[in-house]
DNA sequence: TGTCAAGATAGAGCTGTGTCGAAGCATGAG
DNA sequence: CTCATGCTTCGACACAGCTCTATCTTGACA
């Protein structure tokens, strides 16, 4: 009657779980995508807000909002020079973001 | 009155963008995270639905459902074998995923 | 100091999503 | 055939998230 394999590795607790949802949350829309793939895509690896604004077909609140999102989870930094505050990303995070989503298959294969 | 750096490397297309976007919000979730990763970490890389269903404090339709999010984002797939179903991850997309992460930043480093 | 422009914040409205209980489908046992 | 079990689907509810308009803050400049 049993019907369940054992555990080779050991999976994500409840705690860690949440951290990284909360980040993947940040990426997991179109225009977040759209707005670090195009931050990373300027020179410098920095853009100004008036630049990404004109990008999309949204307005100027909707787009701060979602900087904010990702600002707060650490994904990008922003630093006011003048009149104008431009946004860089943190590659660091989004390295470690990356690992992870193979860590999951990679450690079983290494570990089995 | 420039405020804006020219761009080096070529953003994401918003439909490359809502594409990613679906599949990431399928990650997004600490419960869907946490299942990817004990599906990972089950001997032969698979686990039957009665393995996870223990492991969370939710009800069983909530476990399904959130399967079905993952089954169609393409994140894993489930075979009946007689009375349990197994799951598998698939690890090309992740793969994928995680490319997409570190291309923003690492395109942007080759090609300046 | 007054004024203008760039962004951020606040609040409202609509949609999307996580969760549950109840019911429906398969599969295997008797 | 009938029943028990594993899992999914359905319908409903509460909450979170995206977008907007309106308002506020901050800095530049005359």
């Amino acid at each position: 009657m049993l019907c369940c394999s054992p555990r080779t590795g050991e999976p994500l607790s409840a705690g860690e779980a949440t951290e990284l949802a909360h980040v993947f949350k940040a990426i997991a829309d179109p225009v977040r995508l759209r707005l670090l793939s195009l931050i990373a895509a300027h020179a410098g690896g920095e853009a100004c807000v008036c630049d990404l604004t004109g990008a999309f077909e949204l307005t100027g609140p909707t787009i701060s909002h979602h900087l904010k999102v990702l600002r707060e989870a650490g994904l990008i930094e922003g630093e006011r020079r003048g009149t104008w505050i431009y946004y860089r990303v943190q590659p660091d995070l989004l390295a470690q973001l990356s690992a992870v989503l193979v860590r999951d298959t990679a450690g079983r294969a290494v570990s089995a």
